[in-house]
Formats: structure tokens, sequence, C-alpha cells
DNA sequence: GAGATAAATGCGGCTTTATGCATTTTTTTT
DNA sequence: AAAAAAAATGCATAAAGCCGCATTTATCTC
């Protein structure tokens, strides 16, 4: 491959996925992390990109500053996301479902982690399809537009026939009782889907929501592996969950 | 071999596969390196092509397949889509493509329109689903990062179950004797499914490409219905496609 | 169509460019 | 603070490019 073909490649990719890994371009293109580097050099020069250490990011990107702002407990959801990332190896295949926890999970997840992530929210893919190094499966079907995901018999049937190694679910209510409950019937459908087809299922979701309930159940405390709340583990409020042999991060 | 004949050669060589390498084409000529050099010399300052350390690349590399400007063609999109958008009527079903003319469109439209649209297309997706008044069925898939769309057997299959009533096709080269004709086998795949479920295709794309072919054949003429460029109706460069059959808007 | 004239080509040598590798330094992550 | 990853630096090598010149090939003129 030529130097300038490549290195117009490479420019395309940055526009493409705001962001690009020296690493990943280097076996993609297959030349060595040298030459990606000084042509990443290059074009930093050239002001076609900004180069940072590990690769470079679009100048779009680096522009519009997250402009998350009016999500609600933005912070908490941060804290849950860093807390939830850890629990990703690199080759692992996981399955999310909708909400904002989610979505700030896949904008912290670090460059170089390459997974494969199954989802049919629509703001979720947009992030991890701006990530270099994750591929991601679609679940299609119709598109909720309160919800931002897609719902109904074929995302339902595509899940049940995936065994994904970890189910990241947000969740808007458990509690002792009832177990993770929710409001909505198709998006219960989906969520119970979800939870019968992964190996471990870990929920995410604000201390604001535990110990309150809603009208459906999707399913009980004992399906649960992993809670990730924004308070730290040994919070009192979350010791009846332990209590029940949930892992509590 | 004479040496415009030579030359002639060279930049058909380049129009059709992008670039060319100063090496093979000595062998494949049968003369020096040093004679191809100056030939790429020669066609470089008449503008016919970009000289680069070891051969050549052809203008359309840097300009149309990597649009290096975002706004490029902007304005010649938004004519598109406009002309596109008067095509589709309440309680529609329309499966669109990938590519920026078609997001152009998805932003185009009015409010007050309910239709139903098909895609596996997220940034076109992304932008339906902040409609009003349009419902969105997603086409799931592995997505693939290049093109934004999903793409592969599952998307195929759910494809060939439809029936939409417009297909809107953002296509990358047309030619009179080639048709449609793309570059990535399995975005050809796609949309050879896409285009054989739907009862009218309508192909969008800028003047630009027009005349242009690329490696690999998606249909020929025959299967469009409808062409919507920048261009009016009856400019020359479209008089053909017209003589063809097509209606061309 | 033969010879003159100009253009085109290939080759040897020398220079520049591109790339990868080894080593040290810096940055990031744990 | 230690370990791991990425970057910088210097160097070796091979490929590409360039210059000038000899030779061949095409074009023009009579």
């Amino acid at each position: 491959m030529l130097k300038r073909e490549r290195q117009v490649y490479i420019v395309h990719q940055v526009n493409l996925h705001n962001k690009v890994l020296s690493t990943a371009l280097s076996v993609e293109i297959d030349v060595s992390e040298d030459t990606i580097r000084r042509d990443l050099q290059e074009l930093d020069e050239k002001g076609k990109l900004i180069k940072v250490h590990g690769g470079a990011l679009s100048h779009s990107f680096s522009n519009i500053k997250y402009p998350s702002s009016k999500v609600y407990a933005q912070n908490s959801k941060k804290i849950i996301a860093e807390k939830a990332i850890g629990l990703i190896k690199d080759k692992m295949f996981v399955l999310t479902g909708g909400g904002t926890t989610v979505v700030e999970m896949a904008r912290a997840l670090p460059l170089h982690r390459s997974a494969t992530f199954i989802s049919g929210s629509i703001p979720a893919i947009v992030e991890f399809m701006n990530h270099p190094n994750v591929e991601v499966i679609v679940i299609g079907d119709k598109l909720s537009k309160n919800s931002k995901i897609t719902l109904g018999a074929d995302a339902i049937a595509r899940i049940n026939t995936l065994k994904p190694d970890l189910c990241f679910l947000g969740i808007n209510a458990l509690d002792l009782k009832n177990g993770i409950t929710d409001s909505d019937w198709d998006v219960v459908q989906l969520k119970q889907a979800m939870i019968e087809s992964s190996q471990k299922v870990i929920c995410l979701t604000i201390s604001e929501k535990i110990n309150t309930m809603q009208p459906i159940q999707v399913c009980d405390l004992s399906r649960i592996d992993i809670l990730i709340t924004e308070l730290p583990k040994d919070d009192p409020m979350l010791k009846p969950y332990v209590d029940a042999g949930i892992t509590v991060l």
C-alpha cells in the first residue's frame, strides 16, 4: 500500500470513527506501528487529525466536548459505568439493554478493549460504532421512540439464539420482594429474553431506584448475578441484596 | 506501444483501480520504470492523476471515495434530498440504504409526514428516530464500521421478507454500460437484496459519481426506476439515462 | 522514401524516501 | 510503586527517484 494511500485511509478512518488506535491501524494495514505513528505525526502537522497517545482523534470529536449535560444523575452514572467496564474482558460477547447508563458505559470503554457488543439500543450502538476496537451486532426490530431501543418478536427471537458472556441491564426498579420490575410490557418481554439467554446478568442502576417497584415483574432477585450502583459496595442500603447472594460492586 | 497510447492506458488504469504502482505498470507495458515515472510526471502536471512515491492515485481516491471536507457536496445533497422527499407519501413503507444523501433526506423530511422507514443505516435511523411521525424498523445484523450500516445474511434475509413501496439507494458509481457498481462485496449483496424486494428503486447520487465505475456490479440500468441528482432533469449529462428509460428528477 | 531532426527511452551512478528494528524514554494502567 | 504499553530516537536497508548521457524511435522535410 502506498504511503499516500495509507494516509488517506487513516484520515478517512478518523473522520468515520472519530478515533483510531495505532495498534488497530497497524494490523489493519499491515505495517509497523512505527509507520503508523509517523503517518499520524505528519497528518497531525498537516492539521488533518489530532495525534494522541495510542492513536488519533478527529477535530470534530475534540471540538464537541461531551454535550451530555442534561442527563439526569450524570455523575452517578459515570461511576456506575466505570465499575461496569471492569467486568468486560477482551473477546467477550456482551449484550446490553437501553438506557443512559449503558451509553455512559459505552463512552467510557477504553480504546484498547476489544469485545463484541450486541444491542438494540440506538444511542448505545452509536457510541460503540465510534469505538475503534469493538464489533457491534445490531438487534433489529421496530424502534421504540420512547426508549430508543428495538422491541418486538424479532428482537426476542434473535436474542434467544445468542449466549452472551455478559448482559448489562439498566433497570428502572428493584426491590427485595419482586426483584426487577418495569412498566412497559414490551420492554419486559425483551429484558426477560436477555436475562434468559445470558451467562451472567449485571444490573446497572442509580441507588434512587433501589427499593422501588413498578407494575410488571421482569424477574426475581435470584436471576441477578451482579448489581452495580454509584454507592460503595458496603453501603447499608445494599446490605439486603448482598445477603440475598448478589455480588454488589 | 506509443507514448500517447501508453498514457491513455495508464489514465484508464488509474480511473479503474484508483491507484497504480510504477513497478506493476512497468512490467505490464514492458517499459522501464523511468519511462513510467516520466509518464506519471506528465499526467500529474496535466492534472489527470496524482503522482506519489511508488505510483499514482486518482483524484477520486482522495476526493470522492474519502471526502476530506465534511461539507463537501453538502448543498448538492440537500437538493437531492428535497427532490427525493417529494416521492414519499403518507403511509408508505420506505426502505433506505446508507450514505449521507439518505441522512440528508431523513433530516429534510417534513414533520407532518407519517411513513414507515426500514433501514440498517445507523445515522439514518438516528434521524428518523427524532422525527415525530415516522415509524422506524431497524434491520439488524453485524454493524459495518466503514459504512455504518448493518450487513450480512440476517439483514438480507429480513429484507427479503419485505415488499416496501420505495427503496432509496445512495450509490457510489453509475454508468451506462455497467449500471450501479460498488467496491464492497457485502454492501453489494445487501443492495441487491434491497433492489429485488422493492417495488420502486430510486437512486440518489451527486452528479460527480455519474459515469464512473467500481469493480463490482450491483445491478444494471434497467432495474433503476428513478434517478435523482442535484442537476436539473434536462441536463445533457443525464440525457443517456433518460433515453435508457429511467425517470430522472 | 531517405536523411535530418527532435523526441523518447533505457541505463549507470548517486541521492532521497520509506520502513522496520533495537534501544531508551515517557506515559498509562494497575 | 511496579509493570505494561506507547513513543521517541538512531540506525540499517531496500526501494524509488533523479540526473545526464548514449541509443533508439518517431516525425518532418525535401
